[in-house]
DNA sequence: AAAATAGTGTCTGTGAGACACTATGTT
DNA sequence: AACATAGTGTCTCACAGACACTATTTT
């Protein structure tokens, strides 16, 4: 079924925005974020360093394309891909009217795949080379993915499932250490009373090469 | 300019998703939330209360598309659309494929226009007449819209400027009980020391029919 | 004076945060 | 024994929340 104007002029017919995806793909690397970047090496950013982004498919849901991009342009397997927000900007892409929804994936590590991890300092991605700011409105868009990922981390121990299965609470503090930055972690106690009720303890130790074996929890 | 890709073929040529927006403007009527709804005259929900909603225009803002379908098909004049998310379920339009994206706007009052205000219920709207539910994700985005509302008013006085400039902490206190719905204030003295620190006071007073004259506050 | 509303002194409980201490493993 | 890391007893401070009280107006 086509559903038509009074004129049996098709709805798809109209001119409209297109529709678009991009995505800031986290990780931890180093003790400390880093985002996922694409080189454009063709359109309008060509030879750029761009955050990964795509046109939306007449018959696919956004994050399907956020999925599809991850792995079609840097061969890397997201999770579960967050809507930020739509940005809209008249004037955001010279090849016409596009809106984008952006999109937040914090992932626990990628594949030696063609991908190119920038660090992130403070809120700012650290771009490679001497290019000096994301196009579009990307860096924008890794403000706001940077402050989603350390607003889920200020109050939960691992919403998404960066540890494994099982963790110590020493593991899990300095996971939060590199997701929030430059030590805005509680002391270790403060940190420990915190947590514990967050997680299940599992019953059993592990040992480091010296000193007492930590208990291990899991995600609750 | 117009961007073509290798075949000649102009980028909003291609088969894409049509870009709607709706819009949840809510408002404080007798003590509580409403919503505004809108019985379409024609389409797919014809007869049907539903949120105003319309097709984003090729170049047009999101917040100018909420804004203009709220004046056109309400007679109603919103202040600052602010977006939800965007709805994009590949079956929620069976016009086609249709992404909307989801706006709520807080407004101090209404005219008399030819608008409909549904009361909200906990975070339910009750729709007028026999119709259960709101048509498309509706009912998902007044729940989502009245969850911001709620978020809005429980850390700060009167974010969206429902009170005019000046006034008393009992009026803001009146207000906070609408807004959160079911006695969710905190007593009377609790709620006045929070909020001292985040008004600034006028040094006048408003005198009401009995009783001590209250001491009025504006905005920070 | 009585009534009604505005505003505050003060007590209690809770929890964050930090210090210093104890506990348990390896070398 | 020495050391390194894990974990805790306890103190302080701040603040939410509530009770009961005081203050200022109109009738």
């Amino acid at each position: 079924m086509v559903w038509t104007d009074s004129s049996g002029r098709a709805l798809a017919e109209y001119p409209h925005p297109s529709l678009a995806v991009d995505v800031a793909l986290l990780t931890v690397v180093d003790g400390g974020l880093a985002v996922l970047l694409h080189k454009a090496d063709e359109g309008f950013a060509a030879g750029k360093w761009a955050l990964p982004g795509t046109f939306v498919r007449q018959d696919e849901l956004l994050s399907a394309a956020a999925l599809r991009v991850l792995r079609d342009k840097c061969g890397v397997a997201g999770e579960s891909p967050r809507q930020l927000r739509a940005f809209d900007a008249l004037d955001r892409d010279e090849r016409g009217r596009v809106v984008t929804v952006a999109h937040v994936d914090l992932v626990p590590s990628l594949g030696r795949e063609a991908a190119q991890l920038a660090p992130i300092s403070g809120e700012h991605v650290i771009i490679p080379g001497r290019q000096q700011r994301l196009p579009f409105d990307h860096d924008q868009i890794v403000v706001e993915a940077v402050h989603w990922a350390r607003a889920e981390y200020t109050e939960r121990p691992d919403p998404c499932g960066l540890l494994g299965a099982e963790f110590t609470l020493y593991q899990l503090r300095k996971l939060h250490e590199a997701v929030l930055g430059g030590g805005e972690t509680p002391a270790k106690d403060t940190f420990r009373r915190r947590m514990e009720g967050l997680v299940v303890e599992t019953g059993q130790t592990l040992s480091g090469p010296v000193g007492k074996p930590a208990r291990l929890f899991r995600r609750r």
